[in-house]
DNA sequence: CAAAAGTCCTGCTTGC
DNA sequence: TGCAAGCAGGACTTTT
């Protein structure tokens, strides 16, 4: 469950589940999700055993599970990643790649991950903040996150808006769908110079950007397909409300222009070209 | 077979 | 010219 909406879901989910709770034994079924963990999936597996787990915290698209000793499990799921809550004899799904058993024998913590972008790691005195992720930016949900300073240094990158918007180290959380839809509600093709926003219409884009992901949020996130469920498998509906990803071909619901889906930094964008247009070569840009 | 909701590494460009 | 930072493109992986 990928961006930020989706990666909260699953964090508050998490919550109630391991909060309190010590961990007795950890299986990894594949290494690739320990990669960055430099101990390996063995060292892994020990040092995790006996932690007491508090509530999972979120930066970005990134969390973490601090222990009560001051370390913290820090976890990204990247494109595929999920956990799942299960009863020790329940079957494993397909893709399961670590286990979590508690000292009450009761739910286990599963971790799944199709194409294994994701990963974990422990994180020594990451309880308040693993240090592996202090170039992380603070996301827009964060209560310090201030628009004016982030609008400031996203203007004055050479860059242009939708890579600026999907660079975790300006302001976090923000992945394609969200980039897409923030672009849509303001107007801009996603190609747009940084340099040729003013400073209130870039304060804009970045205030919608937090509207879009907190009314996503409220549908339970964006599930196209049953890789992107929370802790207990239930799907997010915010799918309905978006506006341009993943509606190629299909009218606009502001001007009935088709939507259009178009290659950009490796993956797919989507906009209406009726209201989204292509910006004029800038002076700035060169 | 093309495409999928992400991040990291590397090599090229830019600006002091 | 030299160096550090900024920037862009590709690698990584499995499944439908
Ligand atoms: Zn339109």
């Amino acid at each position: 469950m990928p961006e930020l909406p989706e990666v909260e879901v699953i964090r508050a989910g998490l919550a109630p589940v391991v909060s309190g709770r010590t961990l007795t034994r950890v299986r990894v079924l594949h290494p690739r999700p320990v990669r960055y963990h430099p101990a390996g999936p063995q060292g892994f597996a020990a040092e995790l055993a006996g932690r007491t787990l508090t509530e999972p915290r979120r930066r970005g698209k990134y969390l973490w599970i601090p222990f009560e000793d001051g370390d913290a499990l820090l976890v990204h799921l990247g494109m595929s990643g999920q956990f799942r809550v299960d009863m020790p004899d329940a079957p494993l799904r397909p893709n399961t790649r670590v286990l979590f058993d508690f000292d009450d024998d009761s739910r286990q913590l599963r971790f799944i991950d199709q194409r294994m972008f994701g990963g974990m790691q422990l994180s020594a005195g990451g309880a308040e903040l693993p240090p592996q992720i202090s170039h992380i930016a603070l996301d827009p949900f964060a209560p310090d996150f201030d628009p004016e300073t982030v609008a400031r240094r996203l203007r004055a990158k050479r860059s242009t808006i939708k890579r600026s918007l999907l660079d975790q180290t300006l302001v976090s959380g923000i992945g394609n769908i969200y980039a897409d839809e923030t672009l849509w509600r303001c107007r801009l093709h996603y190609e747009q110079r940084n340099a040729s926003l003013s400073q209130r219409r870039a304060v804009e884009v970045l205030s919608t950007a937090r509207e879009v992901m907190t009314a996503s949020l409220a549908q339970g996130g964006t599930s196209f397909d049953a890789l992107y469920v929370d802790v207990d498998g239930a799907a997010g509906y915010f799918s309905r409300n978006l506006a341009v990803y993943g509606r190629q071909d299909q009218p606009c619901d502001r001007c009935g222009t088709p939507i259009v889906r178009e290659p950009f930094m490796n993956r797919s964008s989507y906009r209406c070209p009726g209201c989204q247009h292509r910006p004029r070569r800038s002076l700035v840009a060169q």
